[in-house]
DNA sequence: GTAAAGATACCTTCGTGTATGTATATAAAC
DNA sequence: GTTTATATACATACACGAAGGTATCTTTAC
């Protein structure tokens, strides 16, 4: 119909966002037509156009809420300057991963950004915040790295920045795995354990 | 024109693969047209329905490309069952990312096939063959730290289960970070590194 | 009354599938 | 060794739907 009130129109946008995270998830981004968005959300393609302009508009829209969580990641990571920093680092993981396992929503996203998009040139807009998001993570990650070795608690073998490096890459690989589906390990099991596991190889081993 | 010789023939599936290669990478899978790729090959639309079907069917057919490249990496892991188990994963890592790394044809394969497609329901059959290729890969890593456990050669805090789950994701981690081109690492260096790092945490740790 | 919030209608573009045309390699027949 | 027949290897043309953009209504909050 035509001009609610403001707060219903949230309302409207609020449903079309979350009928694009269920239509990009069964028919990727790309194959997804925004007709078939709007009807999911019980309006038409005219709302679609009003909220978002185009489908990148869209596209973005949704990204913007799995790049808020990536910054409260990264906040979770620098919050506790005083706490041993390899333990701060691994309870922050296990936390962001036990929460993700627990919310469908927090996956569909990740599973759409990941693997059910094209990132080709029309979407340089949306590869560049990802690209920022994860170097964000990254440097975050360096940096508590960096802590436990000004404290003594870093083994020579590992520098800082290859840890991070190798933590984000683990860590990303086993998210790859576990989108898939069909994966035989949990996150807050299996890939917690894996990470603990390897934090412990970075710490100065104990004198025997 | 009209039936060619038989050579002629193949030559002219070569270079429709080719093409898609190259379009499928720069437009994604679900952009691409196949009448560009045809133009891209020098021939035209029927030259792609004759050989391949469709698009799905030109699909598969660039992806049987990577398939055998994964065959390869498999049958190299299981080649020489008398060497130290994980001396000999090292070497045979080190060895396919090394090519890897040299051979912008697998690059561009291993790009569109993690980046460029979107794998949705139709899909299907090209994502099932992933998927076993993957097991297969997954179970000779396994084999092989079972190998290095049967010789007293792997650490008890490490199944053979979970270090080859853990390796598997730690590789795919670092080539996707790779694969999105604007790496501060290389494969040949920092990826083998990181592998060989973690190798030698799963080793029984020598008596000191 | 006017501008926000959408619905509807229309147009255009693009891509695919399919059908059909066509020339030639190649094997069989003689 | 020709001729003939047929399957091969494409090119061309057409029909069709799907999807997106835009422009124009319509309603209602303020």
């Amino acid at each position: 119909m035509a001009r609610r009130t403001k707060q219903e129109a949230d309302e409207t946008r609020e449903a079309l966002l979350d009928a694009a995270e269920h239509v990009f998830l069964d028919r990727g981004v790309a194959r997804a037509s925004l007709d078939e968005i709007a009807r999911f959300a019980g309006c038409t393609r005219g709302a679609v156009h009003w909220h978002f302009g185009d489908k990148l508009g869209l596209f973005l829209a949704l990204d913007e809420r799995l790049i808020l969580l990536q910054d409260e990641m990264k906040r979770r990571l620098c919050s506790d300057e005083a706490a041993p920093p390899l333990e701060h680092m691994a309870e922050s993981i296990t936390t962001a991963l036990t929460e993700l396992e627990n919310d469908p929503r927090r996956r569909r996203l990740l599973t759409i950004m990941l693997q059910r998009c094209e990132y080709v040139a029309e979407m340089a807009p949306a590869l560049l915040r990802r690209r920022q998001a994860d170097a964000a993570i990254r440097a975050s990650l360096r940096d508590s790295f960096r802590r436990a070795a000004e404290r003594g608690e870093l083994s020579a073998d590992w520098p800082p920045e290859r840890a991070a490096l190798f933590l984000q890459a683990l860590i990303g690989g086993f998210l790859n795995e576990w989108l898939r589906g069909e994966a035989d390990f949990t996150l807050a099991g299996e890939v917690c354990a894996a990470v603990r596991g390897f934090l412990s190889c970075t710490a100065v081993k104990p004198v025997s």
